[in-house]
DNA sequence: GTCTATATACAGATAGAC
DNA sequence: GTCTATCTGTATATAGAC
């Protein structure tokens, strides 16, 4: 049952980052957030900026991939497609703060990029030029569609203060609106994709 | 040829925002930038979170709309959408950086939302709806559907610099990238249209 | 209106006792 | 390893001369 330091640590800075952003964090709240005092935080990590590569490392690995196991699932083409936005709007569902929180600070400072894997995107657009090749999928630029996919999974989440707003939409309305999603998105991709569901 | 102090004021205050968020800007910064003292700052907005939600309403106010116009256009429903979609793509090329910089704010301080209109969602719509109704558009949920609409045009730029990194592009193969961004996303628009185009 | 100089506050980081 | 106390830098904001 006991929680070692330094997952304490982590577990509290990641949340206190996700929400407040680099900038707007205080090591002061991680500390409180952890329950220990703020001298401990330089202990284990040397200092903020050391603190917030870690949990950024660490968040940036959940973002993009766990899709791997569904490309490699014997599957249409539609179905494999379904299993990619399923993936992720769990995923956002669970975590509606992380993608901005990424976004904006890869925004803040690309240079953080460079470290990242940057191979995870070529099975995603392998595929997806794959199907289009095998005429399941109607002719389009693969990077063009994967953003275009991405694009409608992400925004609404990326966008949620704003969209729910326009839309008129209190908290509770926009989160069961966002479980509609799926199937609106699927209709678009459907759209898109050839009668040869071989389900 | 003068430019107000108070111009100069709002110009840099923009750029430095946009830049760095509430959280990461320097109201030192903000002043070197207007080539003006710090002070002077205070003088014209009291205080930095008064000069933030100046630039804020300013700069929202471009987010949504210039779409009216398209709208009461007497087109066929596709050209109106490319419209739209164009009007967006354009507005984003030149402020790659607006968007995220909207949406994180927002994210940070949603109360921000409460003094915006929202009654800019309404028409666009109401306009898809009566698309639909005509069966011009397949049969989609406009609310739905307008986020996708948002998402494929938003999304590439605020994720600009994981998508790069992610497609393996350099910043100006990123670029070259974006402009062809118009005819794929219109292509998945077409897919969502009956072939009742009467151009 | 615009400046210099300063007050005030608080953040990140360290020293050193335990 | 963990704490209290403190150093140091720097940010917003103000006072007051011009």
């Amino acid at each position: 049952m006991e929680v070692s330091t330094e997952e304490k640590i982590i577990q509290a800075a990641e949340k206190i980052f996700v929400r407040d952003g680099f900038d707007g964090a205080r090591m002061q709240d991680i500390a409180n957030e952890a329950e220990i005092n703020k001298a401990l935080l330089h202990y284990y990590f040397r200092s903020k900026e050391k603190l917030f590569e870690h949990i950024l490392q660490r968040k940036m690995k959940d973002f993009i991939p766990r899709i791997q196991a569904v490309l490699r699932k014997e599957m249409s083409v539609m179905d494999k497609l379904e299993g990619i936005v399923d993936g992720y709007l769990r995923m956002l569902s669970q975590n509606p703060r992380l993608p901005i929180f990424l976004l904006y600070s890869t925004y803040r400072n690309p240079a953080i990029m460079q470290h990242m894997p940057h191979e995870i995107f070529r099975d995603l657009i392998a595929f997806i030029d794959d199907a289009i090749q095998k005429k399941q999928l109607k002719k389009l630029d693969p990077s063009q569609f994967l953003l275009s996919l991405l694009g409608m999974c992400f925004f609404p989440f990326v966008a949620w203060p704003v969209a729910s707003h326009m839309l008129e939409k209190s908290e509770s309305e926009y989160v069961a609106f966002l479980k509609g999603r799926k199937v609106e998105i699927m209709k678009v991709i459907r759209e898109l994709a050839y009668e040869t569901d071989s389900s």
